[in-house]
Parts: C-alpha cells; structure tokens; sequence
DNA sequence: CTCCAAGTGATACGAGGTATCATCACCTCT
DNA sequence: AGAGGTGATGATACCTCGTATCACTTGGAG
C-alpha cells in the first residue's frame, strides 16, 4: 500500500480494492478469483480496472504472475524486499510458503559473476510434501 | 526426448517437432513462437497438439511456463534435473541464463524444515543488468 | 478550493488456449 | 514382421481472459 503511492501512483478505490483482496487471501489468487472478490468489495470497480491494477503491481515488482495449477496465472505477493520462494508438490498442487530462503549466499555470488545489482528473487521449488510420499 | 518416452508417453511427429523447436531456440519462446516454429517444422500439426504437448512437457517438469515480458507466457527448458535459474532485468527484459546457481545448500536446508523431497526448483533473480545502469 | 493529469468504468474486441470427435500412427505382443 | 488397439492427432468451433477505446471522474499538489 505504501509502495504504491512511494512509486508515484495515485490511491485510488480500486487500485486499494485490489491491493486488499490479495493481502486479505491466505492463498495466490487468479485474476479471476480477484475480479470476483474486488467485486465484493467495492462493487463499482470495473474488470478493466482490476487488470490494469494487477499489471502495476507487476510492474512495481509488488505481485508477481505465476502457474501453479489450472490455466489462468496466479499472483504471488512478493515481500517488501522483492523476494519471494515457496515449495510446489507436483501431486497434490499444494503451496507452501517459505519464510527463509537461504539464499543470500547463492545471490551475492550470481550478482559477481553475473555483474547485475540484484533487486529482488522468486524461488521456486518443486517436490512431494511429506502426505504425498 | 528421453525423458518424454521413459514416461510412458508416445513419441510422435508432434511432440518431436515441439521438442526440436523448443531446444533449438537461443531464447525462450512464447506458445505463439511455438506455434510458428512448428509449423515451420513440420507443417501438418495442428495448432492443439503444439498446445496439448505443451501441457504435457509442463506436466512432466521438462518445461516450465513463466511471464517474462509481453502478456502470453514463455517457456523455459528445464535441465535434466529439473532445475532452472536466471536474471531478468526490469529495465531491458532481457534474460541472462545462469548456469552454476549455487543454491545447493539452500535447498536442502529447506528440504530439511519443510520435509520435502526436493526434485527441482526455479529460481528468478531480478535486478539491473550492467548495461541499464 | 481549484485544476488537471492520472485513473476510471463500460463495452466491444481480439488473441490465446480448449473441447470435441472422427481418423491416424506408435509401440507392444506375438 | 505384422496386426491391434489405445493413445494421440488435426481440424474446427468455441470460450475465456485480458486489452483498446473513450468520455467521464477523482486524487492530491498547489
């Protein structure tokens, strides 16, 4: 919320309709899913408005667009930091959030041989949850 | 190509065409580049088995669809071992493939607290290449 | 309070992806 | 090697998600 007026972005109805829905979702939402719960919400807010929301976010590096399961892309909050790493079972499609990722280390070491300043990361990682073993 | 039969799936003109496409391409590449490039490739598949085998590679973890730029998703091959890291720059787009992303140890200790069986991972670094700043 | 660029909501449109179904070809088994 | 059947195919029509357009509104600086 505060990154969005920081970026220089005006706080409008549906860009905080949007921004509640995905922080108030314990799981990654879908466009759709958004749509529907921003019209809930705020009931005069337009699919149009909610779309170009979600492609500011992206922008701003706030969400990030990701498959998990089904079709449509699902949006991952990304940490006030630009991070980001969850576990995905192939099995049950499950997601499970990763609070420490370890990887500070592997980062400053890509940003030297790579020559980048590193903003920001998302970690994936894909294997079977201990129900599906 | 092996890991498409060792699973149990037919190896037919479609899929090798998709395969072909996919691994002789510098760049990773949009369903609609995909598309093309098979047409190229062999002119009587039809546009769903691109698709159709576009789901399957995803499925056996092959292949992973990610947003890079632009609105459709590209698709990125992943190694044998079902690993996969690079840098995307915010700023230019473009994506720096990364060979050696020493998260190794990250992994297991994430293994470890999560009770996991790691099988593969992805990992996105974002942050400014050289040449942007 | 005023102003105006940034943003909005409504709608129509378009691209990307999918369901369907009759036909085909991979690969196992003999 | 040849046959069989099941998984896969190609063509088409369709549907869904996301976008362009444009007249109108509104956030927030001054």
């Amino acid at each position: 919320m505060e990154r969005l007026s920081e970026s220089g972005a005006k706080l409008t109805r549906a860009r905080r309709a949007v921004l509640e829905v995905i922080a108030d979702s314990r799981k990654h939402l879908s466009s759709t899913e958004i749509v529907a719960g921003v019209l809930q919400r705020a009931p005069s807010v337009g699919r149009a408005s909610v779309f170009r929301t979600l492609d500011l976010l992206s922008r701003l590096a706030i969400v990030r667009p990701t498959f998990l399961s089904g079709r449509a892309p699902v949006y991952v909050l990304m940490s006030e930091d630009g991070h980001h790493a969850h576990i995905v079972c192939p099995r049950c499609l499950n997601v499970i959030e990763i609070d420490e990722c370890h990887v500070s280390d592997a980062l400053s070491k890509i940003a030297q041989e790579h020559d980048i300043h590193v903003a920001g990361h998302l970690l994936e990682v894909y294997g079977l949850c201990a129900p599906c073993r």
